[in-house]
DNA sequence: AGTTAAGTGGAACGACCTACTCCAGATATC
DNA sequence: GATATCTGGAGTAGGTCGTTCCACTTAACT
C-alpha cells in the first residue's frame, strides 16, 4: 500500500525491505488507534522487530510521520478536485466533508498530522496551502448557487473539521458513525435553507458512548491491551 | 471568591489559612490558564509559597481541584434552572447554551473537569448525574414549542459542548470569541425552521487564529511565559 | 561453500521529568 | 518566651523516553 523502497538511493536488502514494510504497516496501526505520540518501542513490538531496526530506517519520527503521510493531504485534494466535479455544488460541499471526516475520524494520527501536530510540519504545511484555492472554489460555488450561507468562508472549513473529529477517537470503538450525527447539524447550519426535512443519522448517543469520548480526552485508563486492531485507512464509504 | 476555611474542622493557623487562599487563587488561574496537568511545582510558585505547602493543604490533586470546581457544576446547574424560567424556551436554550460554552471556554481546567478529567471523577459525575434532568427539561420545552428540532436528546448537549469547546484553549488569547460563531452555526442547525436570516457573529477566523489553536493542540511550542495572565473565572457576558 | 558487507535485537545509558518527603528554621498563638 | 504549628526548597526515588552499542545473524555475490 505504501511507498516500497526507493530504488533510486540504495538497493537495501531483501529482508531489510521487508522490516521496513512491516515497520510502516505496524506504525499505520499504532498511529491510527493512538495518535502520533507513541513511543517508538510500541512500533517496534507491534512491527515484531528491535527499536534499533526502526531508528535504523527512520532516524526521526518525523520522517516516519512523513513517509506514512505524504499522500494523505494529497488524497484530500482529490476530494475537494471531485467534490468541485460533481453535479451539484452542494452535493459536492457535503460529499467532501463527509469523506473528509471519515478519513479523519477514524485515523486519529492523520488527524493529528493534518491538525498540525510538530511532526512533519513545515512539509504538511506547505502541501496544505497549495490545497487552499481548491477549498475556496468549492465554498464560493455553494454560495454562488444558492445553497451554502454566504458568511461562510474557506477558513471556517477545516475549523469545522476539527471539531467534528475532536469526539472520535474515544467514541471510534464503540460509536464509529458519530460524528455524521453532529456534521448532520452542522450542515443544516451551514445551508441557507432547510431543505427537505432531514434527520439526524446514527442513532443518539447513548451513556457508554459519552463515557467513552470522556475517558479518550485524557490518558486515564487506557493502558489494557496494545494491540488494539483498528481500519488502517479508509474505512468509511 | 472561594471557601473560606471551612471551620468545622480545626481553626487552621491564620498564615496557613491565608497561604490556602494563595494557593486556591493561583491553582485557579493556573488551570485556567493551562489545564489540570500542571505540576503542583507550578502551582507552588504561583502562589509564592514552596511546594511542600501546597502538598500539606492538598494531599492530592483530587482535593485541590474538588476544592476549586465544586461549585462549578451547581453553577451550570442554576443557569438551566434559569433557562428553564425564561419566558420564551428557544431563547432560554441558546442562553444556556451561550453561558456555559463562555465558561467552558475561558477556562480549560473547568472544561476538563467537567469534560471527565481524571481527577475528582466520582464526585463530579455524581453531581452531574444530578444536573440531567434539567436538561432535558430544557430541550423538551423547546422542542414541545417547536424552536429545537424533535431528534435531537438530551445527551446531545454535553457532545455539542465539548465540540465547541474543543478549539478554546488555543484560540483564547487570539480570538476569545471564536466559539460563537460555530454555535451560531450549530444553533441554525438544531432549530426546526430558520427563522430571521442569521449572521454568524465574530469574524471569520484569520490564518492566526487557525495557527493558535493548531499549536495549542500538542504540546510543542508553548514553553514562552508561564505567568499567562487569564481571566479567571467567569469573562463572558 | 565461504567471504563479506549489511542488517538485527534488545540491553543499557543518560537525560530528563514528576511526585513526594524531610527537617532546620521561621512564625503565630497564648 | 514557650510551644505547637507552619514553612521553604533541597533532596530522593521512580519512571519515561530517545538513542546507541555491539555480539550475533543473514542475505548477496563469487
Amino acid at each position: 500500500m505504501t511507498t516500497t523502497s526507493n530504488a533510486s538511493e540504495r538497493p537495501l536488502r531483501a529482508d531489510a525491505a521487508r522490516n521496513r514494510e512491516k515497520i510502516l504497516a505496524a506504525a499505520a496501526t499504532v498511529f491510527a488507534a493512538r495518535g502520533l505520540d507513541v513511543v517508538f518501542d510500541d512500533i517496534a513490538v507491534a512491527a515484531d522487530v528491535g527499536v534499533a531496526t526502526v531508528y535504523r530506517r527512520f532516524p526521526d519520527k518525523d520522517s516516519l510521520v512523513w513517509a506514512l503521510f505524504e499522500n494523505a493531504i494529497d488524497e484530500i485534494a482529490d476530494l475537494v478536485r471531485h467534490a468541485n466535479e460533481m453535479a451539484n455544488s452542494w452535493d459536492g460541499f457535503v460529499w467532501f466533508l463527509e469523506e473528509a471526516l471519515g478519513r479523519l475520524c477514524a485515523n486519529r494520527g492523520l488527524r493529528e498530522v493534518i491538525m498540525g501536530a510538530p511532526y512533519a510540519e513545515e512539509r504538511m504545511m506547505a502541501a496544505k496551502t497549495r490545497l487552499v484555492p481548491a477549498m475556496m472554489a468549492l465554498v464560493e460555488r455553494a454560495q454562488r448557487d444558492g445553497f451554502l450561507r454566504p458568511d461562510v468562508v474557506e477558513a471556517d472549513i477545516p475549523v469545522l473539521e476539527l471539531m467534528i473529529s475532536s469526539l472520535s477517537g474515544g467514541a471510534n470503538d464503540v460509536a464509529p458513525d458519530l460524528w455524521r450525527r453532529y456534521l448532520r447539524i452542522m450542515l443544516d447550519g451551514l445551508m441557507t435553507e432547510r431543505r427537505a426535512p432531514s434527520t439526524l443519522p446514527p442513532s443518539p448517543p447513548e451513556a457508554v458512548v459519552i463515557e467513552a469520548i470522556r475517558a479518550s480526552r485524557c490518558g486515564s485508563a487506557s493502558r489494557t491491551s496494545e494491540s488494539s486492531p483498528v481500519a488502517p485507512e479508509v474505512p468509511t464509504s
